[in-house]
RNA sequence: GGGGACGUCGCUUAGCCUGGUUUAAGGCCCUUGAUUGUCGAUCAAGUGAUCGUGGGUUCAAAUCCCAUCGUCCCCG
C-alpha cells in the first residue's frame, strides 16, 4: 500500500491523494458507496462504474450472517462473489452489533450478540472479524471497535476508547499473519476532546496504515460535530489516510475535506435515493412533492448523469408515486452520481487551491 | 310485485342498539418534514366528511321516527 499527497490545498487543510492498493489506485478525498450486504441498494456494478465509483463498502457482520463465509469462499471472494474487481472497504459491523443486533452483550473477550435475521446467538471476537475481512478477500478492513451513541456520558466513552484500543491491538496482531490488504484503526472518543486525543494516540502507538474518525454523526448537533473533528483530525498523522466513517451529506463531506479528511463512506445518496430525495446543484430536491407533477426538467440541469440525460421530475415523481422501482433506482443512480462528481470537483479545486471558494459557492447554492 | 341489508373524508372501517365528554375516530391514499459505518424501513406533522337527501321528535340527532333517492342480496 501507498498513500501519497499530491497537493494540498492553501487556502485549507484539504489535500488531494493517491492511495494505492493492491486492486487499484484510488483518488482521493473520496466518497466510497455503501454495498452492505455485497450490493449497493438497486445499482450494479456496472451503473457504479458508470458513475465512477472507485471503492465500495461491504460489511462483515452482514455478510458473515449472510450468505455465510462458505458461499463468498466458494464463489472466489467477495470481489468475484459480487462482480466488482475494483477496491473494497469493508466495515467491521461493529456499529451493527450496536445499532442492530437483538441483545448484545460487550465484554473485553468480543461481543456476544444476537443476530437480527433469526435470533441465533453468536461471539464474535476482534480476531474473528479480522478473519472474517480475510476469508472475503477485503482491500481495506476494518477492526471491531465499540461505537457509543449520542449523548454518551464520560465513563461511557471512556469504556468504549478502552476497549477500542484493546481490539485494536488485538485486531493488528491477527492482520500481521496474513498481511491482506491494509488495516485502518478506528478513533472513539464520543464528544470528549481528552477521549479523543487518548484514542487516536494509542491507535498510533500500535500503527495502522489508515486511521478513520469513528461515533461522529450518531445524532449530536452539527456545530459539536465539526467542533470535535477540527479538534480531533490534528492528532492523525498527516502522511495516513484519514477516513470519517459514516458521512454524510454533502456539505458535512465538504466541511471534513475542508479539515484535511480523505475518505467518506454514506448510506445518504442511496437512502434518500430510495425515499425519494435527491442531491442537486441546488440542495435537496423531494421527487415526490406535488409541485414536480408537471415539471419537465431533469432533476438536476447541471448533471451529466444518465437520469438527468434522459428522465423529467414528472416522469420520477410518477413512478414515486406508483412505488415503481425504477424511481428507487434512477434517483440512487443520481445520488451516486452527484456525490462522486462532487468528489471529482472537490479534488480538482483542491489541485487549483481554490478548494474554500469551492464549498463555499456550494454551501449558498443549497441554501 | 314481496322481503331484507346497507349508505359516515378519495377508498375502507368505527361510532348508532342504550341521543349529550363528537370541535365525528382509525387504517389506506394524498400532502409536508425527518433520514449520516443501510431502511423498498420507520417516525413526525398536515389536508380532507355539515354522517345519501328532505322532513319530524327532542333542550340536544351520525345516533330515534317517517318519507325519499341510491346500492346490494333473497323470494316470486
Amino acid at each position: 500500500m501507498d498513500f501519497k499527497i499530491i497537493h494540498k490545498d492553501t487556502h485549507s487543510r484539504a489535500r488531494c491523494g493517491l492511495l494505492t492498493l493492491e486492486r487499484g489506485t484510488i483518488e482521493t478525498p473520496i466518497f466510497m458507496p455503501v454495498g452492505t450486504q455485497g450490493s449497493v441498494k438497486s445499482l450494479s456494478p456496472q451503473e457504479l462504474d458508470e458513475c465512477g465509483a472507485q471503492i465500495i463498502l461491504g460489511n462483515a457482520y452482514h455478510l458473515y450472517l449472510r450468505p455465510g463465509l462458505q458461499i463468498i469462499e466458494e464463489s472466489g471472494g467477495l470481489h468475484k462473489f459480487i462482480s466488482w474487481p475494483k477496491p473494497i472497504l469493508t466495515d467491521s459491523g461493529g456499529y451493527q452489533i450496536f445499532s442492530l443486533a437483538l441483545l448484545r452483550k460487550v465484554k473485553d473477550e468480543g461481543v456476544l450478540f444476537q443476530s437480527h435475521l433469526d435470533g441465533a446467538r453468536h461471539l464474535l471476537t476482534p480476531e474473528d472479524v479480522v478473519r472474517i475481512q480475510n476469508v472475503l478477500g477485503s482491500d481495506i478492513s476494518m477492526p471491531l471497535d465499540e461505537c457509543v451513541s449520542y449523548p454518551a456520558s464520560f465513563e461511557q466513552a471512556q469504556k468504549a476508547v478502552e476497549r477500542t484500543t484493546l481490539w485494536a491491538l488485538r485486531s493488528k496482531k491477527e492482520f500481521e499473519k496474513r498481511k491482506q490488504g491494509i488495516l485502518f484503526g478506528i478513533a472513539q472518543g464520543s464528544t470528549y476532546k481528552d477521549l479523543r486525543k487518548r484514542s487516536i494516540n494509542e491507535l498510533l502507538e500500535i500503527g495502522f496504515d489508515g486511521y478513520a474518525i469513528g461515533g461522529l454523526s450518531v445524532g449530536e448537533p452539527q456545530d459539536l460535530r465539526y467542533n470535535i473533528l477540527h479538534f480531533a483530525i490534528d492528532d492523525f498523522p498527516s502522511g495516513s489516510p484519514r477516513y470519517m466513517m459514516g458521512v454524510g451529506l454533502p456539505e458535512d463531506i465538504l466541511e471534513a475535506v475542508s479539515m484535511g479528511v480523505d475518505m467518506f463512506d454514506c448510506v445518504v445518496p442511496t437512502r434518500y435515493g430510495r425515499n425519494g430525495t435527491a442531491f442537486t446543484s441546488q440542495g435537496k430536491l423531494t421527487v415526490r412533492n406535488g409541485e414536480f407533477a408537471h415539471d419537465q426538467r431533469p432533476l438536476d440541469e447541471k448533471c451529466g448523469c444518465t437520469c438527468c440525460r434522459n428522465f423529467s421530475r414528472a416522469y420520477l415523481r410518477h413512478l414515486f408515486n406508483a412505488g415503481e422501482i425504477l424511481g428507487i433506482r434512477l434517483v440512487s443512480y443520481h445520488n451516486i452520481y452527484f456525490f462522486l462528481h462532487l468528489m471529482r470537483e472537490a479534488r480538482l479545486a483542491i489541485r487549483e487551491d481554490r478548494f474554500s471558494a469551492f464549498k463555499e459557492n456550494f454551501m449558498a447554492r443549497c441554501e
